[in-house]
RNA sequence: GGUGCGGUAGCCAAGCGGUUAGGCAGUGGAUUGCAAAUCCAUCUAGAUCGGUUCGACUCCGAUCCGCACCUCCA
């Protein structure tokens, strides 16, 4: 079996093959840290989970850097306007992304790096690209990113060179620029940055957008390294100018895979902050939804597919990942404590050759879920006509374990039963052996009130929580 | 205008040149004290028009519609 992900930057699907044989170095565009992300963003997040996760899960190690952009105009203009100093301002919004990944089950990447933590790394970029002659210095002391002079501008976006001129949002006024679609580097001061400065070869300012995602990956991740991704909205322009910059700097292939997700759409819209469409996590948690369900939702559609959000499909994925947590305690309730692990059963003998099938290609997701849920219905069925062994049953729920590595939703965590609910149980199977039937539904109505479910089973009374 | 993605049943969403994808919802039944869960059965597909083929949802062409990118964007 072998791993094929689509290749932005070929068009095609192609085998991971990392350089080094055995472990992948990839590099995620993370947030603007000028506000709460929204969900769209985390779709972006979500996608670069699953792929790092079922990179681990086909045996290869993972370095995923994951940048946080907390210089730009959004930050500074947000930052002044609360009279905050910069990374006091964004500190409020790198904590809550924090949690908000917490809350997504989404795995820490192994470094954050901050731009302004980089600003020596991406003068030295500069430096070489201007002893190179691909930098500029314009009048208003910016510096710019001469594109004409790479060769291979635009191959990662099958930019057509000479349609560009005429397109549609090219600023005739930039005519500081020797190329319309020239882009900074280095952004020259203006009083609209307030004390956001530092100083340069070039004058003081800050650092242009692109190249910090530059600096900090190939600081941390080397010259060339294996994947690189973002949303679909990110190729152009912001990985073309990543790749010219780079790749002239070092003269060496920036990045060897591209992989970009599709967005997530409201309402027909793609979701986004300058629309105002969007919800943030916290809001959606805060209507009562868990972060599992909206983890389901983000996941479970292709990630090259666009994909629409909507709070009834919110609704239904609770009512499937019910359907995985009835399975999964039945299953563990057979277990029991046992450790000794047995066959698996026929009917779950082909579910994980059936899930990494689906996930090879390009991971796809609703082929992987179909196996899952493949596994769920025969299961049920099969143990309708013979129960489970306990060291079968182990055998299932380690498969669980292993294949929730990848999807990191098909095991919920325990719910303890209060000392309450139990009393109120056991008060309710009384009422039943009296046949006090009246008596046993008040009692059920009871348990519903504290969040409970009370199923009534040949093997005695089971409780859910609802 | 250039470039790219898509249009599959009530909703969401895949693979596939011929054989039930899957999930949610609905209906009928089994089961249950009643439920819940589960099982069985069942309803609703492939934007339109052509072409290739023994056979097309799948390949080709045209048309229509939607979305996105073309220097804020995950």
């Amino acid at each position: 079996m072998a791993f094929k992900i689509y290749n932005t930057m070929s068009r095609s699907k192609e085998e991971l093959l990392p350089s080094d044989g055995k472990h992948v170095r990839m590099y995620t565009c993370g947030p603007t840290v000028y506000n709460y992300a929204h969900i769209g963003n985390y779709r972006a997040y979500m996608f670069e989970d699953l792929l790092r996760r079922y990179i681990k899960f086909c045996g290869f190690g993972v370095t995923q850097v994951q940048n946080l952009t907390d210089v730009d105009d959004k930050t500074i203009r947000s930052s002044i306007e609360q009279g905050l100093p910069l990374k006091d301002f964004t500190k409020k919004y790198i904590d809550a992304f924090f949690v908000d990944l917490a809350k997504l089950n989404i795995e820490p990447a192994e470094h954050y790096p901050a731009a302004t933590d980089f600003i020596p790394e991406m003068i030295a970029i500069i430096k070489t690209l201007f002893e190179k002659g691909y930098a500029y210095q314009s009048d208003d002391g910016s510096v710019y990113y001469s594109i004409d002079k790479f060769e291979g501008y635009g191959k990662l976006a099958r930019l057509d060179r000479e349609g560009m001129r005429s397109g549609a949002r090219v600023d005739q006024d930039e005519y500081d620029k020797d190329n319309a679609a020239d882009f900074a580097l280095w952004k020259a001061y203006v009083p609209e940055d307030g004390d956001v400065v530092w100083d340069s070869p070039w004058g003081k300012g800050r650092p242009g957008w692109h190249i910090e995602c530059s600096a900090m990956s190939m600081k941390l991740l080397g010259d060339s390294f294996d994947i690189h991704t973002g949303g679909v909205d990110n190729i152009f322009p912001h990985h073309e100018d990543e790749i010219a910059q780079s790749e002239a700097a070092t003269g060496k292939i920036y990045s060897k895979y591209w992989m970009h997700c599709g967005y997530l759409i409201v309402d027909g819209k793609k979701m986004s902050k300058s629309l105002g469409n969007f919800y943030t996590l916290r809001e959606i948690l805060e209507m009562g939804y868990t972060g599992r369900e909206v983890r389901y939702e983000l996941l479970s559609s292709h990630y090259r597919q666009s994909l629409n959000f909507a709070f009834k499909s919110l609704d239904s994925n609770r009512s499937a990942l019910k359907r995985l947590d009835e399975f999964y305690t039945t299953i563990q309730e057979v277990a029991g404590t046992g450790s000794k692990v047995g066959d698996l059963p026929e009917w779950a003998s082909g579910t994980r050759d059936q899930f990494a099938g689906a996930m090879d290609d390009d991971m796809n997701i609703s082929g992987a879920m179909a196996a899952i849920f493949d596994a769920v219905h025969a299961g049920n069925k099969a143990m309708l006509e013979a129960p489970l062994t306990p060291p079968q049953a182990r055998a299932i729920t380690n498969l669980w374990a292993e294949l929730d590595t990848v999807l990191g939703l098909l095991i919920s965590k325990e719910e303890e039963v209060p000392a309450e609910v139990s009393e109120l149980l056991k008060a309710r199977t009384s009422a039943r052996d009296a046949k006090d039937w009246a008596e046993s539904d008040r009692i059920r109505d009871a348990l519903a009130e504290q969040g409970w479910t009370v199923k009534d089973t040949p093997e005695g009374p089971k409780l859910r929580k609802l």
